[in-house]
DNA sequence: TTGCAATGTTAAAAATCTTTGACTTTACGT
DNA sequence: ACGTAAAGTCAAAGATTTTTAACATTGCAA
C-alpha cells in the first residue's frame, strides 16, 4: 500500500509546547531513531502502539491527544 | 517475533461485555482477520495503531481503556 | 559569508505486523 | 455420539514499520 495512514499528528506542536524538544531528544526518549519521528510527524506512516504509548508519555497526554484518527471508509 | 510486547489487552473482556461478541465478529469490524485477532487477544503481538483505534471504536472506549502498556525497562 | 544544528529526504535492509490456508481443540446442542 | 461454531495454532507469504547510512536544505548566529 503507499497510500497515507488516515491518522493525523499534533507532535510538532508537542515538541515545541515542551522547550522545543528537537526530533533528536523525542527519538531518544521513546527509543526510536530521528528519521521515524520525522516520518511519522509527516504522516508518512504511522506509529506502532507502543511508540505512540511512549510518545504520548513524553508529553503527559492520552494517545488520543497526539494521534487523531480520522475514521474514513465505513 | 521474539519477545512478547510490553503491552496488554482485555479485548477478552470487552468482548464478552458486549454481546458475547466473537472474535470473527470483532475482525470483521476493524478489518482484520480472526487470526489477528486472536494473536492480538494472547499478545502475541501489538496491533498498529490504527488497529488499535478501530478495536477502542468498537467498544466505544479510549485506547488506554483497552490496552495497558507498561512502561518497564528501556 | 561561513559554520553548525535541526530538519527533510532517500534507498536498502531488518524487524514487525497481517493475511492466507490449513489443521486441531474445546464447548455446546441435538 | 455426532455435528457445528468458536477458538487455538502453525507456516509461509505479503504488507507495514523501523533502522541504518548518506546526502540535501533551512535557519540562525558569529
Amino acid at each position: 500500500m503507499v497510500a497515507p495512514p488516515p491518522i493525523t499528528n499534533t507532535i510538532r506542536r508537542l515538541r515545541f509546547d515542551h522547550g522545543e524538544m528537537t526530533q533528536q531528544q523525542l527519538a531518544d526518549r521513546i527509543g526510536v531513531t530521528r528519521q521515524t519521528v520525522a516520518a511519522i510527524e509527516q504522516n508518512k506512516y504511522s506509529p506502532s502502539l507502543e511508540a505512540a504509548f511512549r510518545i504520548a508519555e513524553v508529553f503527559g497526554v492520552e494517545i488520543g491527544q497526539v494521534f487523531q484518527w480520522t475514521k474514513s471508509g465505513s
